[in-house]
DNA sequence: TCATGTTTATTTCTTA
DNA sequence: TAAGAAATAAACATGA
């Protein structure tokens, strides 16, 4: 973390939209998972720059938490008494940033299966919404399972392991945070895991039998695929199926502006460091994921 | 009452 | 220059 003085972010914005800020907030707790208060509180205890005119950052931020479908709002179980609900990063939006731009995304996240329905029915008119529906969600949980399930590979990174096959560019908000922020018997479990858990702790009733068992799962009444309160998992005409769409290298880090030489926090400096044209990920992963794109992470859940 | 959450509108900025 | 992402403002609803 700068110190405060000229330079650092006492009185500088950090280079950082607020999807990232947010983003790292909930990167950085155990649970992959925070309430708003503790976002604000991570924001401001981080970046001094934050700690003035709350009140207008704040509104941005809770604006970019219901606006962006990357967010994920968990609701709190009764023995979790407080307010507001928790908000979890969707387990498929860990390459949001991955041209090195924590300022700008390679493209909005949006998550879509309400619009994935519509279309369908306009394309057969004779189609039975209720029943695609129905079928989404059936792919949803398996591949929400099957997510689940491989993703903690991915921070093997991590833990300074080999890279396995499924190895992911280092420059995911998972991967930017973990590394500081390690917390014994968490540091290699991903958002998609920790997710995962978050929802069999939280519903368990629900989540479980559903992802154990593909019956027939109804999309009416207050409870969606993920065993999770349908509104707490998409906002009304969304969808659930995450669609980020491939982009284009961005190979240029962050500048900050005036050509000066970013501060980083301790937090993000070897994310940082890994964009060095030196550094061995930034030599020996050109941009694997260009080729792999985001699509191929199309989450059909 | 206040914190939280949603939505809409507008402006600014970056990138193609 | 247009399109899209992000920032900002504001109004409104809800719940502790």
């Amino acid at each position: 973390m700068p110190r405060p003085g000229r330079n650092t972010y006492s009185d500088q914005k950090p280079p950082y939209s607020y999807i990232s800020l947010t983003a790292m907030a909930i990167q950085s707790c155990p649970e992959k998972m925070l309430p708003l208060s503790e976002i604000y509180k991570f924001i401001m205890d981080r970046f001094p720059y934050y700690r003035e005119n709350t009140q207008r950052w704040q509104n941005s931020l809770r604006h970019n938490l219901s606006f962006n479908d990357c967010f994920i709002k968990i609701p709190r179980r009764p023995d979790q008494p407080g307010k507001g609900s928790f908000w979890a990063l969707h387990p498929s939006c860990g390459d949001m940033f991955e041209n090195g731009s924590f300022l700008r995304r390679r493209k909005r996240f949006k998550v879509m299966m309400m619009m994935a329905a519509q279309e369908h029915l306009a394309q057969s008119k004779l189609s039975d919404a209720a029943h695609y529906l129905q079928q989404q969600a059936k792919l949803r949980l398996s591949a929400l399972a099957a997510t689940s399930t491989h993703l903690p590979q991915v921070s093997s990174y991590n833990v300074g392991v080999s890279q396995p096959s499924t190895f992911k560019h280092p420059f995911t908000i998972e991967n930017i945070i973990a590394r500081e922020y390690k917390v014994p018997g968490s540091q290699s479990m991903s958002a998609g895991y920790q997710l995962h858990n978050q929802l069999t702790a939280a519903w368990p009733h629900m989540y479980n039998t559903m992802v154990d068992s593909v019956s027939p799962i109804s999309m009416s009444g207050d409870y969606g695929a993920f065993g999770m309160p349908l509104k707490s998992m998409c906002h009304e005409g969304q969808t659930l199926l995450a669609v980020p769409v491939p982009i284009k290298p961005t190979p240029t880090p962050v500048a900050l502006p005036g050509g000066l030489t970013p501060h980083i926090p301790a937090f993000l400096s070897n994310s940082y460091r890994s964009l060095s044209p030196m550094s061995p990920q930034a030599a020996t992963t050109p941009r694997e994921t260009h080729t792999n794109p985001t699509v191929q992470s199309v989450v059909v859940h």
